[in-house]
RNA sequence: GUGCCUGUAGCUCAGCUGGAUAGAGUGUCAGCCUCCGGAGCUGAAGGUCUCGGGUUCGAAUCCCGACAGGCACGCCA
């Protein structure tokens, strides 16, 4: 209906248009906004201000021209000009049934768009080192980009989650030696293989020594070191990196593709991506090394590629590796990384352009600190002194479902309170109840209604002439948001959007359920009730599921 | 020093591709089921949107400049 109400608009603009011989300003389109006041219709427009002066005309007098335009009957019930020249618009009771069939129609379906139109696109995300246990930072990640794909999809995109291990660099010597080591500790022959000075303490490292010793009694410590530390470090990586799958599964991440960075240089396509580089002449060899001219895109000085002694950079596997994507035919290309890592994204745009590729191609979200409270108060985290607190504990801790909804509450780019004690609570305070205890008292409605024997009916017996309080009418509105709210974060790529949306769309269940009742009262109102009710729980049930909180039928 | 992010109610934050009286939650205060789940609802109080300029019919939103906090500036990853 609203997508009529904007033909209706851009009808009308084009006929004032023409009968005042303007011209239309180059790109314009019909917007339209919920206006924020109640009292001011379901949808609003400021076209008439945009144009005004294009026009050369006054916006109230082009508002009310505008609305001359405009049929009443159909879809418009009524039309107002308000304030400076905005145009308010109420339309006839029809939406409320038509919201109401769509949601009861596509049921699990509700809520999609076609923003996407079926293109590719990867979302790469949490991608830690496997030499230990994720922690807060990747928790956030993790939320994020699994809720960030969830919504892409939703909108109509062909989504790849994907996870890459950073298997290659010199942190897996590092990785392996420590592991190496503890494991002579095992043995008790420590002596023989010191930890390195920077090496991995953690607790799981012991673990995993413990594991070859099982394996391979002294049979590893009887070889020299040089000889069993790759050995070590790739055996290592693995148990780390199945670790940090299992985490992930049971956090509710779960990847289409684990991509090795090593893989790329044991299947030969970093030379390739050099080769592209150097034919574009954006590289270049000197003083032994190949640069990357990153000073034609703005870096103040090129970037080394290979070093002087032959090793590559990590920057060289991210080269290789974006040229790896494209080749799997990704239109677009989502990168989430922590903050930390901000000052890198103009040298990866600057390597996409390299290619040749457009420069929206790539989008990077950058995904701010997270701060560990209990009680209000910071929770001291030293790496050195082990006392990191990884996501698994907060898992443990709060459960997955509070977990996920914290992660994504807050935009991207301003950092993160995460308060244990609160998101453990099991009150108001806590919003992730809050909107899953709309879920469940919707289910015990239900569970009522078949205890008495009552049958829910069909969407086609709907009268609409039932639905008058505002608070009904409040939550079908809120109802009918899902797709546009879908469509507003994924084309922002902002997955809070969603966990707000949810709060509202629970906040309007329950003010209705507070002040009606849905039993015990005509049998026509508790009908269309019993509808409303049915469309609230799919949306409700839609949401939870983008955000990947469970949906309980009781609490 | 340079670059990026942030600065909005006591606290935690939405709103930022410019629009109407700046919104939530929490906290404080006052109320609400003999009834479908009170983990709920209703209301009140609470604001120089860090500060100063500029652009505009209109700025929390865009531009410039301060100030404050966070992060990053390797032939590390």
């Amino acid at each position: 209906m609203t997508e009529e109400l904007k033909q209706l608009l851009e009808r009308a603009v084009k006929n004032i248009a023409r009968d005042s011989k303007q011209e239309l300003p180059e790109g314009f389109m019909v917007r339209l906004e919920r206006p924020r006041q109640a009292g001011h219709g379901d949808w609003a427009t400021n076209i008439a201000m945009q144009l005004a002066k294009p026009f050369g005309m006054k916006p109230r007098e082009l508002a009310d021209r505008l609305i001359d335009q405009v049929p009443l009957g159909e879809v418009v019930e009524k039309a107002e000009v308000a304030g400076p020249g905005f145009i308010n618009f109420t339309l006839v009771s029809n939406w409320i049934t038509e919201t109401l069939k769509n949601t009861i129609s596509q049921n699990e379906k509700y809520g999609r768009v076609n923003l996407g139109r079926g293109r590719r696109v990867q979302v790469e995300f949490v991608s830690a080192n496997p030499t230990g246990p994720l922690h807060m930072g990747h928790g956030r990640g993790a939320a994020v980009g699994d809720i960030t794909a969830s919504i892409l999809d939703f909108a109509g995109w062909d989504v790849e989650r994907e996870y890459y291990i950073n298997d290659a660099g010199l942190q897996m010597e590092l990785l392996g030696k420590s592991a190496q080591s503890r494991y002579f500790d095992e043995l008790g022959r420590g002596d023989e293989a010191p930890m390195p000075e920077d090496g991995y303490h953690g607790e799981y490292m012991t673990d995993i020594a413990r594991s070859f010793v099982k394996e391979y009694g002294e049979e590893l410590a009887n070889k020299p070191l040089e000889e069993t530390v790759a050995f070590f470090s790739a055996e290592t990586g693995k148990i780390v990196t199945e670790m940090i799958r299992k985490d992930l599964e049971e956090f509710g991440v779960t990847f289409d593709v684990w991509f090795s960075e090593k893989s790329l240089y044991d299947n030969g396509q970093v030379e390739p991506a050099m080769e592209e580089l150097k034919d574009r002449d954006f590289a270049y060899e000197e003083d032994g090394a190949l640069w990357f001219r990153s000073t034609l895109f703005g870096d103040d000085k090129d970037r080394v590629l290979i070093r002087t002694n032959g090793v590559p950079t990590y920057f060289t596997s991210d080269v290789a590796y974006l040229k790896n994507k494209y080749d799997r035919n990704f239109e677009k290309l989502i990168y989430v990384w922590g903050a930390d890592h901000h000052g890198y994204v103009p040298r990866l745009k600057s390597v996409n352009k390299a290619f040749g590729h457009p420069d929206d191609s790539v989008d990077v979200l950058l995904i701010q600190m997270v701060n560990l409270l209990r009680d209000g108060k910071p929770v001291q985290m030293s790496k050195r002194a082990g006392t990191i607190i990884t996501l698994r504990e907060i898992m443990d801790e709060v459960g997955v479902d509070a977990t996920r909804f914290f992660f994504v509450m807050r935009r991207c780019d301003s950092t993160l309170d995460f308060d244990l004690e609160l998101a453990k609570k099991a009150t108001s305070e806590n919003p992730v109840f809050y909107v899953q205890y709309a879920h469940a008292r919707i289910c015990s409605i239900y569970r009522e209604l078949e205890e008495r024997g009552i049958a829910i009916p069909d969407i086609e017996e709907f009268d609409v002439s039932q639905i008058t309080d505002p608070t009904e009418i409040n939550l079908v509105k809120a109802i009918s948001r899902l797709p546009e709210e879908v469509a507003k974060s994924a084309e922002e790529f902002a997955p809070h959007r969603i966990a707000y949306y949810a709060t509202e769309l629970a906040e309007a269940f329950h003010s209705f359920y507070n002040s009606q009742r849905i039993l015990g009262v005509d049998e026509p109102v508790m009908k269309a009730r019993i509808l409303l009710m049915q469309a609230t729980k799919i949306t409700l049930k839609n949401v939870l599921g983008l955000l990947g909180v469970s949906a309980p039928e009781k609490m």
